[in-house]
DNA sequence: CAAGCAATAT
DNA sequence: AATATTGCTT
């Protein structure tokens, strides 16, 4: 918009612009002087390359383009061009009788901005001072990393964008890419067109959540994202593409969802007390569908299934994070394509009572009826034989997990729900921050209230209670990606996930033990740096704790840390994604 | 004029 | 394949 304006402000010939012109042969030059008159610039003429040295050496700041022969006795014209180029970088434009490439290529390499063949037509000449606009455009660019606001229109004062500058056909365009990656540059006829980098979507993202997605426009997102030289057409665009990645989401989500609900029979997660090390959490944290309801399902009950996604899955890879295969029931949803069973080599199928046959399991995350959620499978150990068994740690862990949840007295005043993308974002920018995601031990949990304190209220954290009322509870930015890059060896982290290691039973082994340490180090790291949000999400997490070991006891590896989840208890489907999205009541789907 | 959508262009 | 652009409708 405002570079809009600012190209059609300075839409002026520049006249008078200073030309040195230089050529042995005198003819040539004068025809040269004469055409460049005509396109009113201002023209200093010499017959040899030495003379022109002298003159733009004597004269720094005097001349704003030379145009240079390449043949000429005393030096050639090349020589020159380095010269120039080295001395005071100005835009050079070379001018011969060869049409030789390799002389044109030869230009282009010592700098030239620009290579005109004899003879000359005032065509060309015209066009030439783009060339002093994109030089000092670039120069300005090159110094100035961020904002150029040009107070100092010196030497392009009223200079103007050609946008569809088509070349003439003996031109040669040499520095397309040096002005190819920035948008500033009036003389760049082709904008570079945005790259949305996840950085740039997670602001989007970030503007669409604090929006709502229905009420996320254009502009409005423009403005929230305050990304510079982003126009709203680019975010128009990129919304566009979002919705219906959003919709498709939904859409497949809620097929998921239907044929989940025809075979809910199916579905009764029965016991729960196959939990082992699960006790304390069945106390603290009752497992009852109305404390579903009241807390997270309720308010969150309006969540497209494709939540909002900061760090992955839902947007911009959209297909990959969706079920692929239908046939699993609708009982999980995941996002990678799930090998046939006798891929496998899972050795419980047959006499695992506890997860029996299933007509449609040939997808390997299956929910059987009456299942039970067994830690202590006694084929697991058996994939284990270095006597390590991952079952009981991590039923420790839980426990010492769980006892430092209940023995952290969290005022009730400190648990609100949690803060939505942008404001996540902000806080992932403060100290505050910083201090809880490095040094989380040291710190211990972290309440909101201390979050609040230590984080300026324009930009800090703030309660997004509005989201609760207004339905539009936002996603959990960045966390979970950052976790899991942070703790797992970097091959062994989200690339991995999504290609997944299935084959060899070590291999799923190990794999299996890779995600128990991310889950674990996930809920650590929860645990530590962000006491608030998980108890703001008491109620979720405890599901995404039971699906992920059912995951894990199903023998199968689990979904991808970035995709989503789903099943349903008690008359409720969860559909979690691994960052603690979106519940739903089964009711509404 | 801004948005949204779909089709088409680059 | 990902963005941009355009044209049309609201």
């Amino acid at each position: 918009m405002t570079v809009e304006q600012e190209f059609e402000a300075v839409d002026q010939f520049p006249v008078g612009m200073r030309v040195l012109a230089v050529d042995d042969d005198q003819t040539c030059l004068r025809i040269l002087e004469t055409l460049l008159h005509r396109c009113q610039y201002h023209v200093t003429t010499t017959d040899s390359a030495q003379t022109a040295l002298e003159l733009l050496r004597e004269n720094k700041n005097k001349f704003d383009l030379v145009i240079s022969d390449v043949d000429m006795p005393d030096m050639d014209g090349f020589k020159l061009l380095e010269l120039v180029g080295l001395e005071m970088d100005l835009p050079v434009i070379m001018l011969s009788a060869h049409s030789d490439p390799k002389y044109v290529m030869k230009g282009v390499k010592h700098g030239a901005c620009d290579y005109l063949l004899k003879p000359v037509r005032i065509e060309e000449l015209k066009n030439i001072w783009q060339h002093v606009v994109r030089k000092s455009k670039f120069k300005k660019m090159k110094s100035i990393v961020t904002n150029v606001e040009s107070t100092d229109n010196t030497d392009q004062n009223g200079v103007k964008a050609n946008r569809k500058r088509k070349d003439q056909f003996e031109e040669v365009e040499e520095d397309d890419e040096e002005r190819g990656n920035e948008n500033d540059d009036p003389t760049a006829q082709k904008k570079p067109r945005v790259l949305w980098t996840r950085e740039l979507h997670n602001k989007f993202l970030a503007a669409v959540d604090h929006l709502g997605v229905e009420k996320a426009q254009p502009k409005k997102i423009l403005e929230l994202m305050n990304v510079d030289k982003l126009t709203r057409e680019n975010v128009a665009s990129h919304l566009q593409k979002f919705r219906s990645a959003l919709k498709k989401i939904t859409n497949e989500a809620n097929q998921q969802a239907n044929m989940a609900a025809i075979d809910s029979h199916f579905m009764q997660m029965s016991s729960l007390k196959g939990l082992g090390g699960f006790h304390h959490q069945q106390r603290q944290i009752p497992l009852g569908s109305g404390q579903f309801h009241g807390g997270a399902a309720a308010t969150m009950r309006h969540f497209p299934l494709g939540r909002l996604n900061s760090f992955g899955g839902v947007f911009p890879h959209v297909s990959s994070s969706l079920p692929r295969n239908h046939s699993d029931g609708g009982y999980i949803l995941q996002g990678m394509p799930i090998p046939p069973l006798d891929d496998l080599h899972i050795n419980n199928n047959n006499n695992n009572k506890a997860f029996p046959s299933f007509s449609s399991q040939q997808t390997s995350l299956m929910v059987a009826p009456n299942n039970q959620l067994v830690l202590q499978q006694p084929s697991y150990a058996s994939l284990n034989p270095g006597g390590f068994s991952p079952h009981l740690e991590i039923n420790k862990r839980l426990e010492d997990w769980s006892n430092t949840l209940l023995s952290t007295n969290i005022p009730q005043s400190d648990v609100h729900s949690k803060p939505d993308a942008l404001e996540w974002n902000h806080f992932c920018n403060s100290d505050a921050a910083q201090a809880g995601f490095s040094g989380a031990n040291n710190l211990g949990p972290m309440t909101d209230a201390q979050l609040l304190r230590s984080s300026s209220p324009s930009e800090g954290l703030f309660v997004g209670q509005q989201k609760l009322e207004n339905g539009s509870m936002p996603s959990d930015a960045g966390s979970l990606d950052d976790i899991v890059n942070s703790m797992m060896p970097k091959e062994q982290s989200q690339a991995d996930f999504f290609e997944g290691d299935w084959g060899l039973d070590g291999i799923i082994a190990h794999s299996e033990l890779a995600y128990e340490n991310l889950f674990l180090c996930f809920l650590c790291n929860l645990v530590n740096m962000r006491k608030s949000v998980l108890f703001r999400h008491n109620q979720l997490l405890l599901p995404l704790v039971l699906s992920f070991f059912f995951l894990l006891s199903c023998k199968k590896k689990p979904v991808s840390p970035l995709c989503n989840l789903c099943f349903k208890h008690d008359g409720i489907l969860f559909v979690l994604p691994m960052n603690l999205l979106a519940v739903k009541e089964w009711s509404n789907l």
